[in-house]
DNA sequence: GACACTTCTTGATAAATGTCAAGTACTTCT
DNA sequence: AGAAGTACTTGACATTTATCAAGAAGTGTC
């Protein structure tokens, strides 16, 4: 049986015993959902945490008639709406995905479950969090240290990969700035 | 005995058994340190999680001739810089205490072996890293959604116990915006 | 292939915020 | 108390970025 990309990720982040693997396989969902398809939506419960083994999705929140980009992830790797997924409260954004995508989730109540099945659970609980917790971290320091062509440029060099595939209104607004700013920037006129 | 002011709040965070309270009360040190301490420096690793029992810390980094603070934390909460602490590279940003200070820490090696000896002690390190998601989720959300004003008119409404202690000036780069942006603010002039 | 729709570009202008500079009020130190 | 440093205020001006508007280019659909 081939391994899941969801497990093999796993367990680069933490090691895992076949039992372990074994039993995480069972909880899995893997689904082919098209483009533009909304994972969660306002007002719902994050109560699976996703990973994207093909395509690409984003979270934003509606500010208005204006959407805001608070999370763009491609192959490879997880997602959740992080306040609600944590609290169990409803969701203040929407998961929505920007290209024909196969999803990967569990649903919360069965990964708690196999977090304390196994000693190498809880840990990986621990350390999916603090994986998550890097990003933010990085994240807001570049809010805070960066202008906006910085900010433009970093991305393109630490994520080529997604740079090109993000309709870049949505990267602007997940860079702090309006659409406009970034076609400038890009555009080598600022 | 006295329960340590640490005990009580991550109890609140995740029950513990008396044992792993007495453990736990094994690895923690209390220091009374006066303002101005820096606790961590530039190019230190972090191997130890702070709780300030009374005081006030902040984080910050040097960004040439300017310092901007990253966080900010007052009595009966948790800090660390978190990249350093969790990655074990050396630290970006600098801790120093605004007021004489009650800290109460412990190494991360203890706190791994702790974590590791009781059930409850991984559920803790999840919950700990989430509570610390969780801020840094809300802050972000702030920076991407709300104006200099309202930023700190939030503040001022969410923390008003720290909002007076706080030095402006530090204040005003943790809510991304200059000294002068933020005095002009609080004079009602913007 | 033509239509509709969305994304991107570009320009003119405005608003928010930053920079520089000078001065005042507070603290802290001795 | 006086000196020295630090925090805050205020004004004039600069810069960055946003807003509004219109059009061009690209994409998907039937």
């Amino acid at each position: 049986m081939p391994t899941s990309p969801f497990i093999n990720r796993l367990t680069a982040i933490a090691p895992l015993s076949e039992a372990a693997q074994t039993q995480l396989k069972e909880i899995l969902t893997r689904q082919r959902l098209p483009k533009s398809t909304v994972v969660l939506a306002v007002g719902e419960v994050c109560d699976r945490l996703y990973f994207i083994e093909t395509g690409l999705a984003r979270a934003f929140y509606q500010d208005g008639p204006e959407e805001i980009t608070s999370w763009i992830v491609g192959e490879d790797d997880f997602m959740y709406s992080a306040y609600s997924y944590l609290t169990q409260q409803p969701s203040l954004e929407t998961i929505e995905l920007l290209e024909d995508t196969v999803l990967i989730s569990a649903t919360r109540a069965d990964l708690d479950e196999f977090y304390g099945q196994f000693p190498e659970g809880n840990l990986l609980r621990s350390l999916l969090t603090e994986h998550y917790l890097l990003q933010y971290d990085q994240r807001l320091r570049g809010l805070q240290m960066l202008r906006a062509k910085e900010r433009v440029n970093r991305y393109a060099r630490e994520h080529p990969n997604l740079f090109s595939r993000i309709p870049w209104k949505h990267l602007a607004t997940y860079l702090n700035m309006t659409a406009e700013t970034m076609s400038r920037i890009l555009s080598k006129k600022m």
